[in-house]
DNA sequence: GATGAATGAGGGTTCATTCAT
DNA sequence: AATGAATGAACCCTCATTCAT
């Protein structure tokens, strides 16, 4: 379903992919150039033949990550057609970067977002502002709808928090699988209608 | 409503106060030592008067939270009388720690966990594990009364999620303040209505 | 005669022979990883690319010469056909390393012998032990064949601290050279005449 | 017989004796102010009350030993009335120091001398001069009487190395004494005349 | 005399980055 | 492209020394 991010057929992408499963195991600060190229199975003088600098590369992952998600969580959300299926759909999209095999660069995107330097993060943000813009209408619609009943800016930031949060403890393979972990998290959020869901006016 | 976890009287509690006010701007693998000391005032070879090392800084301000935490929140949840009140009282809590006097402390304890080295990470296990043993048995309350429909393990870490990503976008003092937050998370996890939820006022 | 421990074509052996001429001049103690460096044409930085630690450069240098000595110390018994002659082969070889192009490491050896973490030393301890197994030897059937007059496990203790200390005063290519501080040293513990003695003529 | 160099009612001899303690463990190098303090019962800061710094404690610890041994060795040479006497003085002397009550003081003298500065140095200079100047008289008597078969500047470097190392070795209370250790040393480098030390000429 | 917080220089070590090979 | 030796700044930490209390 979500494409892979990065070619392993090209240097440079291999080189990313490692960095970002590094990065995401250790944290981009405490990770080492040295670290990356045994990653990567290159000594760490190498890498700079592929990048400018070790910001470089965290950069990039997280540029990858913001593009493609912005791309398929709109495919995603054309293809729904119920707010429901919508709201369904934001979490699905976020959870399937989340652990599916872009798991390493967006957990990158979302916990290391502060490493980057304010330079580089002000050319993703109008990625990101698109991305969360989505986010905002889906939102809006499913509480104008009764689905919801929180402010939707304010669902917004709790629901991702929620999802992003799952990279420190959710793991697929277990008996939950991450379809399961979509339909909990709408039941947190939105249980079925007729039972709780009731609009209140 | 949370004492202060720092005495300002106290040259080694100041310390730990600017330690974690600089570590929550910007994280404890950022910080370096000679920041901690100017935060503070002192040269960075007077910290090790009061500490041994940087990573005990982190620990202690970590032991502190945890210790506080469990206690608020036991008589917190003595003083609710509903599965709902106690569910309140779990975001009451969180939120209090987090965007009140002990923000900087707390923040650290949840966004710098692994920077903690895994011997200290062991000590303050037990201190962790009993806080969220009593977030399961009211999660689990909460929903035999139909107060959520998610699972109690599931909805425990969607929620502490949720909360603890509002240390990156909220603060206290605008238009939403503590209260209107915790408002909101219970009305987008568990809406005051219908049959599932008993009434607010 | 005796072959030199570093080879001056190999980076890290000319780090090694840097630091071993400054611990002699100095004391490990007291000679810092700048100075080292300075030693060598290199920055402190780079002394790591060679050596993991300050310590390692010391076990390194012991290790070498504590090898050596005790290939060349068998090697010399070997050809030694007298108990007189053995005798002379322990001076001679022991003067040899502490006064030729070894000198530096083998005062390093003998004098920062304390410097050297007890787990490394334990390494050390086997060669060591060996080389100081032939010394008895040779002192046991010297004793017995009346050439001196002391207990072996005293003669070698008091015999090496004599040499030993030789490096605090003695000075090749003044009038006294090795070989005379040689004969005079054998002189004082084993005079040739009388009926203890075989001529060495 | 060697009467202890420092007064354990004065508070700066406890600190001296503390303190040679310590450097015979250790080292001077690797001791602290705050081991010495440790040592003595007081904290680091507290030191600089009795001395004005480290390398002061050094030196008067030097200076006591240097002082006494003098006059403990010219005493002894005034009553010993043979050449062999008085070698056997010299090193009664020596060992005495070495390891008797001013065992702590002899071995910082003799292992850490190079620890103090030049200028330092210069001062004690004098009395280890005459101190020594005493061995050479003793020794050239010792050789024109046939007891020795050494040059007596040579026979004095590598007699005294032998005795300073039996600190690294020797402790009284095992089977070997301080008189039988003086014995085996004079049967090393002056075995009983009659059978080996008959004299050449 | 003793304390202990503070200093500030310097310790060993790490690390992103460069560059000749 | 890759290597690996070298850089140099910065890192955490130690330590002798000072000084107000």
């Amino acid at each position: 379903m979500i494409a892979p991010l990065f070619d392993p057929e090209n240097a440079r992408d291999r080189l990313l992919a490692g960095a970002a499963r590094l990065f995401h195991r250790k944290g981009y600060a405490t990770a080492t150039v040295r670290e990356i190229g045994a990653e990567v199975g290159i000594l760490s003088g190498s890498l700079f033949h592929h990048v400018r600098s070790k910001e470089d590369i965290l950069f990039q992952v997280m540029d990858r990550v913001i593009t493609a998600m912005l791309g398929d969580l709109e495919q995603a959300l054309d293809q729904a057609d119920t707010p429901h299926a919508r709201l369904r759909a934001l979490i699905q999209i976020e959870l399937a970067y989340l652990h599916g095999p872009a798991a390493d660069a967006t957990a990158v995107l979302f916990h290391d977002w502060r490493a980057l330097s304010e330079d580089r993060r002000a050319v993703l943000l109008a990625g990101r502002d698109a991305y969360f813009a989505r986010w905002h209408q889906v939102l809006t619609d499913a509480r104008a709808k009764g689905l919801i009943h929180a402010d939707p800016m304010v669902a917004r930031q709790l629901l991702h928090g929620a999802l992003a949060w799952t990279s420190y403890w959710f793991r697929p393979g277990g008996t939950l699988d991450l379809a399961g972990l979509t339909d909990q998290t709408l039941a947190l959020i939105a249980p079925p209608t007729g039972i709780s869901g009731a609009p209140v006016s």
